[in-house]
DNA sequence: ACATTGTAAGTTATCATACAAGTGGTCAGA
DNA sequence: TCTGACCACTTGTATGATAACTTACAATGT
């Protein structure tokens, strides 16, 4: 038998194509926020495809929200907190189990690098803020609801001490997947562990000990990992 | 002037209503994940609405991650993960004109965690993948464009090779962002840096030796950082 | 008996066209 | 000056036709 290698045919959608080059655009800025696109029939022209799937290309651009369709008006790029259709998303779903090792595995990787950068570049102003929420923690470490949120919120400020929107924006997105899950993690696990931690990763970052806090921030993370496997009645539900 | 109070009356689009039907159905999991959905024109039907608007319905609900349309096959429900959250971050990262350099700086971390995870798990299938997007690099290092294609494809192929949803989905969301100014980075640090680090990089993760291939992801994006610094003429558009 | 090819049915993708419906501006006439 | 009819432009929906794709199965030839 012959070994024939042949190149697979590239057979990409046209909605697709015209999909990719407008977030392209939008992305690099070209149209500016709230500006106005070219109408449907004037792109359809300018890519040299129908309207309809121009408009399929617009729709997808839409849901993602990144641009608005105004009936009668156009197409409109948006502009940052136009209620989007997506987040009426976000309380429905249910992560599978996998999906949280997921997150918490990717995790891992993300705080242990945020505290690093927020050893280097904390202020007082911030060491203040996260000190606050470890309080609340303490608070409430009798009510699994609100410790798992004080918890978040004490994840998410690490993230803004790092004054870099990136790690704050794919945090943010972090906490909104876990509030659902992280009720039934801390109520299984128990909230001394997570107090431990906290405080110690506290105190390593007012030291400016970068090694200390980055060691102790993954370990973390790891025995949360660790002791949910152990858990048999763990669903990620 | 009398203030008058009225409810704007609610005219919903038809391909809204079903949007909002089907996806109602999909969290509610009355089709299990992996099943066929009716095809658009019994949907159509049942509906009672264009095939259009079926259609414009179906592809908001691809884009969301809910479920996947296939050419001659039908629509078939994806299962519900962190995928559908995930997506909010495009345009959250977009609009507010993230720097480049933060993106940098979250990929000095990430791309490390990344290639760690990489090492332990990555197939023969995998390896292929990234060793035919090198060769593509080797191929197009006379073009910028191209390169910066190969270059961005490459470690999406990384991300994708952990296994991880999260990672992919960020990584591809990077992707998007870098894609803009990454043909300007290459043709300002030239192609030879980053083909000398990615086939090292290539080399560890083959012999499974997670040391060296962090060590060399991190002074791979540090390296560019570093050196874009010092070119006064980059400005991270 | 086996492998290959041809065919048909079902499905999505794309197109062209028409019309409905919403928005904003113009301009004649009161 | 104000009003209201009108018009141009735009997005939303419907319809019908054709292309492209997948699967399954029959037909074919060796």
């Amino acid at each position: 038998m012959n070994k024939v290698t042949v190149q697979r045919v590239r057979r990409e959608r046209v909605s697709a194509q015209v999909f990719q080059q407008l977030k392209a655009r939008l992305i690099e800025g070209v149209w500016q926020a709230g500006e106005k696109l070219p109408s449907e029939g004037e792109l359809s022209e300018l890519f040299g495809v129908s309207r309809v799937s121009v408009r399929e290309a617009l729709h997808r651009l839409a849901t993602l929200g990144l641009l608005e369709t105004r009936h009668g008006e156009g197409s409109f790029v948006c502009s940052a907190s136009s209620d989007c259709y997506i987040n009426n998303l976000l309380p429905a779903l249910v992560l599978d189990r996998t999906s949280i090792y997921d997150v918490l595995e990717y995790r891992q990787t993300m705080e242990k690098g945020i505290v690093a950068l927020v050893v280097e570049k904390a202020t007082k102003a911030d060491i203040a803020i996260l000190d606050s929420y470890y309080q609340k923690m303490v608070e409430c470490k009798e009510n699994s609801t609100e410790f798992a949120y004080a918890d978040l919120d004490f994840h998410l400020a690490l993230a803004g001490a790092t004054k870099n929107q990136v790690f704050f924006k794919v945090n943010s997105i972090i906490k909104d997947i876990l509030c659902a899950s992280m009720e039934n993690i801390v109520s299984l696990l128990g909230p001394q562990d997570g107090l431990d931690f906290h405080k110690r990763i506290l105190d390593a970052i007012k030291k400016r000990d970068s090694q200390t806090a980055q060691a102790l921030m993954e370990e973390h993370v790891t025995r949360t990992i660790v002791r949910l496997r152990e858990e048999k009645r763990f669903t990620g539900d």
